[in-house]
DNA sequence: GAGATATATATCAGCCCGATATAATTAGGC
DNA sequence: GCCTAATTATATCGGGCTGATATATATCTC
């Protein structure tokens, strides 16, 4: 979804400056599949302010930079309720984790082990992280978007776990090792 | 991954033109996570054939427009060796889908049933097109990439239709109905 | 024969990421 | 107590990418 929209959905449910919107979006269930830079943030919350959508008010801080923080305005709302209406472009997986282990036979047999296991092991310490996460606060909403991205994790950890085998073992004694040798540094 | 490195992986099993470098990673298991778009690839090929990483020749053809079929070079192939032995960026989902539950409590509930049906539904065909596909060709790598899309879209209808009813059902009788109606129009 | 789809390359506006600059404050380490 | 690191806060900018568009021809479909 793009930055202005983010923005729209982050100031819908608080006013906020570009800062906090950055933190309220990765610290929430959101996190795990919407992203913004600041370098997006600025301008689009610029943007927003001039068309109506949003009004920003210079807040001053005790020991702290000025804030400007944006609120949303009605027709903001409405902005908002139209797009979320719009039907949804399909999800998108980026992985360079994937792109490598499909050209790992380019790879010494060794790092490859490596990375799967260490990836594993990160999608499990992730998994365990946020399912000790409070979330009795939250509307039923909010928790299914958490639980998704939790459901998310373990299963990619559990298939990587169960299925590395296809891609790292070369029984010793029967499979033609040398034919499968990588190829480094000699084009 | 950026695009230079996406096109290298491509020549690397064999020498293409930019319309049919992304023909083939389109029709690859390595399509549900890596894109590149024509915008992209084009300056690419020409920024990598500057640098030697690989070579063109322009081929022409009976009835059809002229091609310029790259080829990787050996320093091309170390090039994409050293930059797949980097440690992976973390897995990236974006998901406008999941925006658009997480805030739901907007929307009305009808249009919500809609598109979790609809989603669920894309991402079955999705799973039983992939898996009609005939990989018996394929080496060990990309049969593991494929069975993982494969798997996570399983995944992903299965946990949705598990799920939805945590998001849709304010059971009739009891719940307090009008205080969570959709506010819509009036900001 | 009209219209859609496939082959093939290229450009461009607009948008976004990641890095960087600036600046004050507070927390942590030793 | 002093130095470093992190936190709060906004803004800019280069380089890169997406999606749309232009161009030209051929084949497939109705």
């Amino acid at each position: 979804m793009d930055t202005k929209t983010l923005c729209l959905a982050v100031l819908q449910a608080a006013p906020a400056s570009g800062y906090e919107l950055k933190k309220t979006l990765e610290s929430g269930p959101l996190s795990h599949f919407q992203e913004i830079s600041f370098g997006a943030i600025y301008p689009a919350l610029a943007r927003l302010a001039e068309e109506g959508l949003i009004v920003g008010r210079t807040q001053a801080q005790d020991k702290r930079p000025d804030k400007k923080v944006y609120s949303l305005t009605p027709s903001g709302r409405n902005r908002l309720v139209e797009t979320l209406l719009q039907p949804p472009a399909p999800d998108r997986v980026r992985s360079d984790f994937l792109l490598i282990l499909f050209l790992s036979d380019l790879l010494p047999q060794d790092h490859v082990i490596e990375i799967i296991e260490a990836r594993t092991a990160d999608l499990e310490k992730e998994a365990e992280c946020m399912s000790a996460e409070d979330l009795s606060e939250d509307s039923p909403a909010h928790r299914f978007v958490h639980d998704f991205g939790l459901a998310y994790y373990r299963f990619a950890a559990d298939w990587f776990r169960r299925n590395r085998d296809c891609l790292i073992r070369y029984p010793e004694a029967s499979a033609p090792k040398t034919e499968r040798e990588p190829m480094m540094g000699e084009g």
